[in-house]
DNA sequence: AGGCGATTGCCTACCGTTCGTTAGTTAGTA
DNA sequence: TACTAACTAACGAACGGTAGGCAATCGCCT
């Protein structure tokens, strides 16, 4: 039942290694002799290092797509607000402790010039998901028009946490997150009582 | 008068190959190629590709410290409202024109693992200047003691369009950022009517 | 002012290493 | 028997970096 097969150990220490230190600064002997085999073993399994560093993305893009969509619909009861705050804080969450995360994030910010399109490709469809499960909490919450100017301050919310995963520790980041979390809300609940 | 020097057109070269591809994913020909000489004239003027590389880092760092501090000064007369937005507008601006926006990103987000410290160590006087400034502002909007939620939330915006100048068109982007913005001055001011 | 040694800035040629990749082979399995 | 997954050996290319040479320029001394 342990036995994982070689293909996806594979897979995992190239993740890990190409999470920490992208596609340019990972070598296929660093892969291999994480794995416990020899450089040109890796070829029975993978066509070459292109196609094995996009079958890890895709695998990456897979899993967060669920983990995304099992997160929204978990919170179905909830009210919108609560929802918002939870799909935030557990998006977080899932970003710093996996290196889901990592390699995630960079391979939005700085794919490998050769592998750009192929992997925007990819994630188009995180995004679309993504934007349509929190459009839907959004428009539950008040049906007014301009629900988009919510929508475009929470994506950026979700930017500005997505980003300073990596600059703060765990304690230091979920101070800064209750805080703009508040004030966003804050200025949700103002807005529409202002109108 | 127009003459540049070939040491600085050796940073300039390497600064947007850095940017646009990485320390890893520069090799030393391609910049010799685009300064228009040979690879081993490179070394005439820098003792290996690690100290070209930290010299434009350091270069970088210089030119955003500068720049901030600037824009931060030629803002003195303005409501602090104005201050932040102005801020939130022209680091945006800069980030998004220039290349050195680009690998200030990268370098923050994901320096090359054997430079690391060194590169963290050079921001480290940028992140200062920053976070002083904005304090600073601030404290003459409002005096009260919890400046520090408006503080974190102000800084969350500020990462969340820096991550976003990458996504988006300008045209996109600056509605994104307005939105955003509206969004995040309507919570402040809430907030402290509400107290 | 004029000669001259040192320095600068670039060159060609080349080094050892590592890269991604292929070929050919062998041991185990079904 | 045929296939799978591993191996050893080796490939050409590209990498960062060095050695040595040559022409222009600079600083200094008479």
């Amino acid at each position: 039942m342990k036995e994982e097969s070689t293909q996806n150990k594979i897979k995992d220490t190239a993740l890990s290694l190409f999470a920490r230190k992208g596609f340019e600064g990972t070598s296929l002997s660093d892969i291999a002799s994480g794995v416990g085999i020899k450089k040109p073993s890796l070829y029975a399994h993978f066509k070459n290092k292109e196609d094995l560093f996009l079958g890890v993305i895709y695998k990456v893009t897979v899993d967060y797509n669920e983990f995304f969509a099992n997160e929204a619909e978990r919170l179905n009861g909830e009210s919108p607000e609560n929802q918002l705050y939870y799909l935030l804080v557990k998006n977080t969450e899932y970003l710093r402790n996996d290196e889901l995360g990592l390699i995630f994030k960079r391979m939005m910010l700085f794919p490998p010039e050769s592998l750009r399109e192929e992997i925007y490709q990819m994630f188009e469809k995180t995004e679309e998901v993504m934007k349509s499960v929190i459009k839907s909490i959004l428009m539950q919450m008040d049906r007014h028009k301009d629900w988009e100017q919510v929508f475009d301050a929470y994506l950026c919310l979700l930017d500005g946490v997505f980003e300073q995963v990596f600059y703060y520790s765990p304690e230091e980041h979920q101070k800064r997150l209750e805080n703009s979390w508040s004030l966003f809300i804050n200025g949700v609940h103002c807005r529409t009582e202002g109108k």
